[in-house]
DNA sequence: ATCGCACACGTTATAGCATAACGCAATTGA
DNA sequence: TCAATTGCGTTATGCTATAACGTGTGCGAT
């Protein structure tokens, strides 16, 4: 599941991601890059579906956005759930992990013989700068 | 925040959410409520917006739906952070709490002096039925 | 070689989710 | 009574995501 290499419109989608400094949804990322011939939505989605299956952008489904990950080299998947903090006042995006937290929730799942498959954790609220 | 008398439009959507054995989309519940007289997404959605804000319904972001508290009497919002387990076969939401995971949450957010305002935690798979 | 298949791509159309903006009516509290 | 708040109804619009169709290209099997 490592990324092969990135087909002409997935780099493109993931350059965009990479250089911008927050989330973006599917739509701002179409028009940004009109410039190179992209013309249709799915443009867009398939090379983000795509570049989620390799696990180098997240999608955050609390703002309907994609960010690229913050781990670049490392994959990011065998972390184990990947938890978001995002700032509703700058759009900033930390990424973390936390194994204590993936336990707890395994042994729920695993007490109610729950077969998880993907798990969203999203904090959102105000960063440090802008909760000042 | 506990819920005051609902309005009429509140109680409907309540109740349909309550009737339904899982998650409703606005536009479903806008469907189910069409002979009582609603006739348009607003209608929903406004009621939805308090709904949520007196905690008796939750919204399920990573679905993009909605449903009633499992906990009818009890102040959710009082409970901490609310977890989801959502099964992708037959709908089937399960929600709970778990304080060690708020405590490892609100301890990352201390140290990076995030302010959270909203957190979202949604395991999508399979429930036990259905992974069989 | 050429057939079959998998995959990326482009385009048009459509489906699904959510809110803006206007105006009206009922309630409340000064 | 007056103003402020809240709920409601309607129309229009915007944002998010996918269906369905067809094209081209690379690549292994026959
Ligand atoms: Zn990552
Ligand atoms: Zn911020
Ligand atoms: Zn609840
Ligand atoms: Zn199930």
């Amino acid at each position: 599941m490592s990324a092969p290499a990135l087909t002409k419109n997935q780099a493109l989608v993931f350059d965009v991601l990479e250089k911008a400094d927050g989330p973006l949804s599917a739509y701002t990322i179409l028009d940004k890059l009109r410039d190179h011939g992209f013309r249709a939505p799915l443009q867009v989605y398939r090379a983000l579906e795509k570049l989620l299956e390799y696990g180098v952008v997240h999608r955050l489904e609390s703002i309907n956005s994609f960010v690229a990950c913050a781990h670049p080299g490392e994959n990011c998947h065998s972390h184990g759930i990947v938890a978001f903090a995002i700032c509703e006042s700058c759009g900033q995006v930390m990424e973390f992990h936390d194994h204590e937290v993936d336990h707890r929730l395994m042994d729920w799942t695993r007490g109610k013989k729950f077969k998880a498959e993907k798990t969203t954790i999203e904090i959102r609220g105000l960063c440090e700068a802008c909760a000042a």
